[in-house]
RNA sequence: GGGCUGAUAGCUCAGCGGGCUUCAGAGCACACGCUUGAUAAGCGUGAGGUCGGCGGUUCGAAUCCUCCUCGGCCCA
């Protein structure tokens, strides 16, 4: 017996610092410190300082809370688009930016005061502001510290926030804009108001309480000359004090209406036996009940179109009450309650108020801040609407007009802060005309059709939004935000249009913030020719959606950059929000859409497809993904998600995403293992390599397509699984199986070996940039284990320019049969280590159908099979491989044992030991 | 109730100008085996789906249509 010598010392094992473990939780935070420490980001700036410029412009986050699964979501893919132009060698600022005005904060400030024990009411309005205006910068340097975490880069000390002197100039600027041009107009719409705190309420600040109202079932005289002349629309109302503000009555057009002869009434009705009432079709039994009907018939039926144009008298005709009441047709009537047919009072709700709208009808404003009827209101002025339902329901029955009475407990809104029952009342409110002069609608809805849409069902939907909605109002009675930098000639009622009070005004606002609207008398703007008295101040605040409509102006046009953005990117719920208003504001002030393209992207819900609540417990925080596996799992599932459509997360997504990034991470390794040592003059010509080389090359050309083409169209999906499936199926399952013989055994000089490290290389500086957008942290650290540098990074790096050559279509699918044959052969493997014939595949020899000598040759196949031997013949078979062992390769070969001062080796080995043990003998 | 959108193996996704290369694919997880020179790794094989449900169009549908169920965003 002769002992083997072991000759693992003598074969080129992978070995390489860069751990398999990734520790993401623990390296990550490591790595952000250095790339502060180099000054990554200003470098990657200088770097990138005249390439052509790609400009994805920020949507503004709400400053309030720590960021949520959704914010993690777009900003990260956000990063990931950037990341990606970067290396395509764009230039790519990144400013991230914040919307940090609002009733939220205000609210948020409020409950401070309230803990306290601090009335809001009783301080300044400039103390307040300054209160949140602190509470904004706080979260807002929490979030920037969150995003950083994340891995989110970019110009975090250059932010832009809504509620910077600067931004506010701006947005007062812009508002002036839509003053000067004559789009923005002073009108008046409900909204939800407290008659005991005197004051408007916004949907947050309502509580709905249990309430016993009054209600009338009223008659409306049917006017004209038509069939229905002479009959009455009967209504219902639980709100008996909007009665005198009743300007019209909705029908459903999708309705059946009847016409009921009333034959004879219950004692006490109200109800007159002849009169005709007209009532939806499937309310006549309730309405009969209701007003004591005892008999009646159905004179006819009509349709609800058919109504269109008929006019009814208001009930109280003839004392004041003189105007028409149109029919007018509405999608939101029911046949649910009531009668079918809708009291209609402009200036009591909001339904009413748009459809009123839409008929040019105008809007009364019957009830003062404190409740009351207006001055001019017939029978009912000075009375408070709580107290009205009596008056007005006598009245209505002294003109013949009441059909029944009732009381009905419901569901009514109250103030959160009085707990009092509130109203909607009309108001004065600020409103930018869509349909004038200015053509808003019309040409945002040009622009919709030239912008490009990722997915394209975003056009159709942004398209139906603008078509069908209202004037904007941007008007809110607030403290926190913008004023509304306008004053009102108090002799005409006109805005005033002068450009020089309006540069007063934002220069004004740059110095000294939009307190300067507070803090400053009248005349500081107005100038020395205009007498203060004869004006009044605006002191309302403009909506929080304009604002960040306008980013566009400070934060891209302002800064120098090119404008409009490339691209938009941001959840599916901003098209009613910050796409829209964005579109609208820059139509009005610039005739066109600030963006080029507009990327959306779906919800997050948990494991099951619900939406995320604490109630649920199912909700996945960021912080937790990052603190437990780490920044680079939480973005590896934002590329491999179908971002298009809400998307998924939860524990064992995570995992499996966790799953995923390990075979990523192993491939790295196992890269950077067999590179090692590699020097530039081992590398080889494409054109001398293997053709398994080229086929890898191949393969890569078409990833690098994959990738060029996503950079193109803004649309990521599957790109990072198919990068993920290369790694996996074509180079750790194949590739690498196959060339780890020549790697680890063949002589360091071998060509089969220096080809297959060149590649190495090109897929090492491939895998790493391509990886670099998704997996900032691991693939910094896969660069650097390959390239160690004090200051070096591969964020400084570019993808990796792919010689055209590379690209062979015809080779990509011979390889695709060689491999599918070699399917049928590890199939064949299997089965004979079933039967307890070989155990590793090396311990086999395997005969081939004919037909595959077309693809390789012999030695070829056992190469790509990882078998010791192949030959061709009738049918795939496979045989228990002849000879011995090769103590250093393990190929099973009859040539073994036959090699001089080797018995354990085959030729090969023995060739790349000789002069080994040669040094050896001579070390000693 | 309306607009837009979705429902394919345990999970993430392909396939959706109908049949022909896929009426069912891939990766991950799972089971079993191999390897022990990527080893808290690697390789192979296998088992998983009546393509949300009912119906329709068609010689033929996961793929087209109606309706229903469940989910999401935005409104009402």
């Amino acid at each position: 017996m002769t002992d083997t010598p072991d000759y693992r010392s003598t074969v080129f094992l992978p070995a390489t610092p860069f751990p398999m473990r990734g520790d993401l939780p623990k390296r990550e935070p490591d790595l952000l410190a250095r790339w502060n420490r180099i000054g990554l980001w200003d470098r990657t700036r200088a770097a990138m300082a005249g390439r052509p410029a790609f400009v994805l412009h920020d949507g503004p986050i709400y400053s309030n809370g720590h960021l949520h699964i959704g914010h993690a979501l777009n900003r990260i893919l956000k990063d990931v688009v950037m990341r990606a132009h970067r290396m395509a060698g764009e230039n790519v600022d990144y400013i991230p930016g914040w919307d940090t005005h609002g009733l939220p904060i205000e609210w948020k400030v409020e409950e401070e005061y309230r803990k306290s024990g601090r009335d809001k009411d009783a301080v300044p309005v400039l103390d307040f502001r300054d209160e949140c205006r602190r509470y904004s910068a706080h979260w807002l340097a929490v979030q920037t510290e969150e995003f950083q975490r994340l891995g989110v880069i970019g110009g975090w000390a250059g932010r832009y926030a809504t509620m910077d002197f600067g931004s506010e100039a701006a947005i007062a600027g812009e508002i002036c804009k839509f003053l000067l041009n004559g789009a923005l107009y002073r009108g008046l719409r409900p909204v939800m108001w407290s008659p005991v705190e005197k004051t408007a309420l916004a949907e947050a600040e309502i509580e709905y309480h249990d309430r016993t109202s009054d209600t009338v079932f009223a008659r409306f005289p049917v006017l004209g000359t038509g069939p229905l002349a002479g009959a009455s629309a009967v209504i219902w109302t639980t709100t008996v004090w909007t009665l005198p503000g009743n300007r019209a009555l909705a029908y459903g057009p999708e309705i059946d209406y009847a016409l009921v002869h009333v034959d004879s009434v219950a004692e006490g009705s109200l109800a007159r036996p002849g009169e005709r009432l007209l009532i939806a079709l499937a309310l006549v039994p309730q309405v009969c009940a209701a007003a004591g009907i005892a008999t009646h018939h159905v004179a006819h039926v009509y349709k609800g179109t058919e109504l269109a144009g008929l006019v009814c008298a208001h009930p109280l005709r003839g004392q004041g009450y003189d105007h028409d009441a149109p029919l007018l047709a509405a999608d939101y009537v029911t046949t649910d309650q009531g009668t079918g047919l809708v009291h209609t009072a402009p200036a009591h709700g909001e339904e009413d108020f748009l459809l009123s709208r839409a008929h040019g009808i105008e809007v009364p404003e019957a009830v003062g801040p404190d409740g009351t009827y207006a001055d001019w209101v017939p029978l009912f002025a000075g009375l408070h609407v709580f107290k009205a339902a009596a008056p007005v329901a006598a009245a209505l029955e002294a003109a013949g007009g009441l059909l029944a009475r009732g009381t009905l407990l419901h569901s009514y809104p109250h103030s959160w802060r009085s707990k009092a029952p509130v109203i909607y009342r009309a108001t004065p409110q600020w409103f930018i005309r869509m349909d004038g002069p200015e053509a808003i609608r019309a040409k945002a809805l040009e622009e919709i059709a030239r912008v490009a849409f990722v997915p394209e069902a975003g056009r159709t939907r942004l398209a139906s939004m603008v078509a069908g909605r209202p004037d904007w109002c941007i008007s809110r009675q607030r403290a926190w935000g913008v004023p509304i930098p306008v004053f009102v000639e108090r002799r005409t009622g006109e805005p005033l249009r002068d450009p020089a009070v309006v540069s007063r005004i934002t220069d004004a606002f740059e110095q000294e913030g939009a307190d300067a609207w507070y803090s400053s008398p009248p005349s500081r703007f107005l100038g020395n020719n205009r007498d203060p008295d004869a004006y009044e101040q605006v002191m309302d605040i403009v909506d929080v959606w304009f604002e960040s409509g306008s980013t566009h102006a400070f934060a891209l046009e302002a800064r120098g950059g090119p404008w409009p953005a490339d691209l938009y990117l941001e959840g599916s719920d901003q098209h009613r929000g910050w796409f829209q208003t964005s579109l609208l504001e820059a139509v009005g002030t610039r005739g066109r859409a600030p963006f080029k393209a507009v990327l959306t992207h779906g919800f997050v819900l948990d494991e099951n497809g619900r939406k995320m609540s604490k109630s649920l417990g199912n909700v996945t925080a960021p912080q937790e993904v990052t603190d437990k596996l780490g920044a680079d799992i939480l973005r590896l599932w934002v590329v491999n998600s179908d971002v298009s459509e809400d998307l998924r997360i939860g524990p064992e997504i995570l995992k499996q995403q966790a799953e995923l990034y390990r075979r990523l991470r192993n491939t790295l390794r196992w890269l950077l293992g067999s590179l090692d040592g590699f020097k530039e003059n081992e590398r080889v010509p494409e054109a001398a390599m293997p053709e398994l080389e080229r086929w890898v090359l191949h393969r890569l050309a078409e990833l690098d397509r994959r990738v060029r083409g996503a950079l193109a169209s803004h649309d990521w999906t599957g790109v990072y699984p198919e990068i993920h499936a290369f790694c996996s199926s074509d180079l750790s399952a194949f590739y690498f199986d196959v060339r780890k013989d020549a790697l680890y055994c063949d002589p360091a000089d071998s060509p089969r070996r220096r080809a297959a490290r060149t590649v190495l290389d090109h897929l090492h500086r491939c895998l790493t940039a391509w990886l670099a957008p998704v997996l900032c942290f691991t693939a910094e650290e896969a660069w650097l284990a390959r390239f160690p540098s004090e200051d070096g990074s591969v964020h400084l790096q570019q993808f990796p320019p792919i010689p055209a050559g590379w690209h062979d279509a015809a080779l990509g699918a011979r390889w695709a049969k060689i491999r599918e044959a070699r399917g049928a052969v590890t199939a064949a493997l299997e089965a004979a280590r079933l039967e307890k014939l070989i155990g590793a595949s090396l311990q086999a020899t395997v005969t081939l159908p004919q037909a595959d000598a077309k693809l390789l040759d012999a030695d070829g196949w056992a190469e790509v099979a990882i078998v010791s031997g192949a030959g061709f013949g009738d049918a795939l078979a496979v045989h228990r491989a002849p000879g011995g062992k090769c103590a250093r390769c393990w190929r099973v070969l009859t040539e073994v044992g036959q090699q001089p001062g080797h018995p354990a080796l085959c030729v090969r080995c023995a060739g790349a030991v000789g002069p080994l043990a040669c040094d050896q003998a001579a070390a000693e």
